[in-house]
DNA sequence: GTCTATAGCAGGATAGAC
DNA sequence: GTCTATCCTGCTATAGAC
């Protein structure tokens, strides 16, 4: 079912709108343009006359749609960073709620961000580049300084791998509810999401304490 | 550079190894017909003749390479229903060693199989019913129950997270290498595996202990 | 700017020689 | 079983009317 636009949306921007969605279930190769001019009720020429190309199209999905969606979730963090004192459950909890609960509650949106991205993670293209210099590194290191005041003596590389250890677990999860279905049956899925949020915080906060009781 | 064969390996064997090779790293759609059979050094209508279909040799190539190997990585688990006394550490260790350091020691081999099964978590198709029957969930099976052993009072969907928790790291960690060098430098790659194993285990065995030190 | 029509090419599949 | 030649469909991109 194609979304419902009024006429004042222009073209371009639908076709951006549609394409990030059947790029992000099918992948590029597997999407014609002209399905998505269809999807965007065009014409099949309304691709090249406004991007060039197939190819543009892909990469102007990531620079005008994903890129600025992905830098929302900066905020959370540059709050966080204004403190005095910053403690690892926070750190945690501002983290989960980005990813799982954040701008991208509407569960469609969500799912076609996070499948652009695993797409690239699997079989990088030129847009992997981009992203990765524009918004993942800059996350990152965002992340590993509030790690290193909340847990003071952690190495860079520590805070690192234990940003990535939660986030890991994030993406995971996120992929796997079918399995979830058919290891705990159906009825199980009520409420899944809130289990695995909490599930993932209580599991990472002891994870994060990995010196906590040594030496 | 493709891989050599002697004369001895049937055309149908090349096939499925190139295949499987392309499918890895391409994707479906963005394979030919044409490259598989040149990589396979035989003529175009090789596939048509001996899988029926470009999309059959799809799944040929999971039915005969992918779950075989998938398979093997059983042997290590079942060694450890044997014994009496299971810990958390041993699950975590066996787990681990597994998939980033066990049968699929060898690097492309191992990239080959992990790329595969990432296109079909993020984009399910008919090959992704077949794995989660036949892998996937009689994996999880006996993972669950090594973790209630090893944990008594642990019920199964909290069982089934914690190992989700583990598995997760593992598939993020083999798809951020490159990040990693981004954040830490070219140098940092020395020894990368082997530093992402050791903290994916101390990570986790911690997050196993949830309940160790609660009420 | 929008659209139709089509060029030009690459795709999967097949027929039939050997 | 293997191969060449070819069919036909679908693709992206473009030309040119409006």
């Amino acid at each position: 079912m194609a979304t419902q636009y009024n006429d004042t949306d222009p073209t371009k921007e639908r076709l951006l709108v549609e394409a990030e969605r059947l790029f992000a279930n099918k992948g590029f190769e597997a999407v014609s343009v002209r399905e998505i001019t269809a999807a965007a009720e065009t014409n099949t020429a309304a691709i090249n006359y406004h991007f060039g190309s197939k190819w543009n199209l892909y990469m102007e999905v990531f620079r005008q749609r994903w890129i600025p969606r992905a830098t929302q979730n900066f905020h959370l963090f540059q709050q966080l960073q204004q403190k005095s004192d910053v403690t690892v459950e926070e750190i945690i909890g501002v983290f989960i709620r980005c990813f799982m609960d954040g701008p991208l509650s509407d569960h469609a949106e969500r799912t076609t961000h996070a499948r652009l991205i695993h797409k690239e993670l699997d079989t990088p293209t030129e847009a992997y580049d981009l992203i990765v210099k524009e918004v993942i590194v800059p996350f990152y290191e965002v992340l590993i300084e509030l790690v290193q005041r909340a847990m003071p003596g952690t190495s860079r590389q520590e805070a690192m791998f234990k940003c990535m250890s939660v986030f890991g677990q994030m993406v995971y999860f996120s992929h796997v509810l079918p399995i979830m279905e058919a290891l705990m049956g159906p009825e199980f899925l009520d409420g899944l999401i809130e289990k695995s949020i909490r599930h993932i915080a209580e599991f990472s906060i002891h994870g994060f304490n990995v010196d906590g009781g040594r030496s």
